[in-house]
DNA sequence: TCTGGGGTCCTAGGACCC
DNA sequence: TCTGGGGTCCTAGGACCC
């Protein structure tokens, strides 16, 4: 017996949830992003104005002089995703919370316990999302994740695909390569080459082709489930996080040690803080150096016990800083990335008093992360998060408050 | 597209071992 | 030691996603 699985993709979820929350935006042409000043969402009526992802604020405003820009408010959206999932989980445990406006969901056995064709199933969670949430959403249904994701594209806003009913070799041909969910530019560049334009070609080749032209797993399942095989399972148990990262890029580009050395401890206390508040230590610490040419080049350190705390790690990345420092390279970002990650409570008690150490420190930050509560974040910083004047005085580097 | 930030997964090839 | 072959483990980085 096939399954039968469906993605749920919100239409432009942050404008939207904008719009719910406050009605005076309702009906508008809207963009969030104004924080960055770039555009994250675009809401239905910018979007039919041509404003997206993509082209620049002022672009935006020039196709469309009465656009409101708003500031990204992630907070509401993630508490709209999680209204999401719930809504989804009353109709079956199998859910995966894919991202913040997406899901998946398997509904296998459904048709039977509500006597209704599939497609009636979907039509009915669907209804329930879009009145309880007052946003709309793009939905497919399908034989597996790869064909259900590619249907909800496929009538999008607010409509649904099922590919048990569609004709799929027509279907397949509408779609690019490169447009297919875990094809990227290099792919389908390296794909189109050899002849292969439309999700249609890519299904249609054999498993010989596949293997003389030495295309890795991901993209073998993704030619399993174009077939209508299920491979790729739904991940529905709630996971903690693998990786907490920091990067940020700086203007101008620097090849400068000290400036490179005060972005990574920003970068440290950054992921150390979010650690913390997620209650997780680190096992291990990458820190990474981006090039203007956009290369990176990084190093790996194993902590001797499990931490979150920005001092132990600050002093191993000065420690292993040459490893990937060149002189005279340009630099446009720094970054890091804890992983390896505990939770807190686990992390285990060693022989030579390292756990006393980190313990303290543990304590330290505590009260960082109290102070920071009551005051704001960034109250306190490390000392090598201060600036270096030319004169070789210290001065804080506050972040440009707007 | 002159390119932000936070993630996951996969794999080539080096390190190490017998 | 100048010299095989094979297996496993791991990490740095690539590709992709939203």
């Amino acid at each position: 017996m096939h399954r039968a699985i469906v993605h749920f993709d919100g239409d432009s979820f942050f404008a939207s949830v904008e719009q719910v929350l406050n009605y005076k935006l309702k009906g508008k042409p809207l963009v969030t992003g104004a924080e960055r000043g770039a555009i994250t969402s675009a809401s239905i009526e910018a979007k039919k104005m041509g404003v997206g992802r993509g082209i620049s604020l002022r672009d935006a405003r020039k196709l469309c002089p009465k656009l409101l820009v708003v500031p990204s408010n992630y907070l509401a959206y993630s508490i709209f995703a999680r209204r999401m999932y719930n809504i989804v989980r009353e109709f079956t445990p199998f859910v995966e919370e894919y991202s913040i406006d997406e899901c998946f969901a398997d509904i296998t056995g459904l048709d039977k316990k509500y006597k209704k064709t599939y497609e009636e199933v979907v039509l009915m969670i669907k209804e329930k999302l879009e009145k309880s949430l007052g946003v709309t959403f793009g939905v497919g249904l399908g034989p597996n994740k790869v064909l259900a994701k590619a249907a909800s594209k496929h009538r999008k806003p607010a409509g649904f695909t099922s590919t048990f009913k569609e004709n799929l070799e027509e279907f397949l041909k509408n779609i690019p390569v490169g447009k297919l969910w875990g094809i990227g530019m290099k792919t389908a560049i390296y794909l189109n080459k050899r002849g292969v334009m439309t999700a249609l070609d890519f299904a249609q080749k054999n498993e010989g082709w596949l293997e003389a032209h030495e295309l890795a797993k991901p993209y073998k399942e993704m030619w399993m489930e174009l077939q209508g095989y299920f491979v790729k399972d739904l991940s529905i148990q709630h996971q903690i996080a693998k990786s907490i990262i920091q990067s940020r890029t700086f203007r101008p580009a620097s090849s400068d040690a000290k400036v490179l050395m005060m972005q990574l401890s920003k970068n440290i206390q950054g992921s150390c803080d979010h650690a913390r508040r997620s209650k997780l230590r680190a096992g291990r610490v990458r820190f990474y150096l981006k090039t203007q040419e956009f290369s990176y080049k990084g190093f790996e350190i194993e902590m001797s016990v499990p931490t979150a705390t920005p001092m132990e790690i600050l002093k191993l990345v000065r420690e292993n800083f040459d490893k990937v420092y060149r002189h005279g390279v340009l630099y446009r970002a720094t970054g890091v990335c804890l992983y390896s990650l505990v939770p807190e409570g686990k992390v285990a008690v060693d022989l030579f008093g390292e756990s006393v150490k980190a313990q303290k420190n543990v304590e330290i930050f505590q009260a960082v992360d109290q102070i920071s509560k009551k005051y704001g974040q960034g109250t306190i910083f490390l000392g090598s998060g201060m600036k270096v004047t030319e004169s070789g005085e210290k001065v804080l580097d506050l972040p440009v408050v707007k």
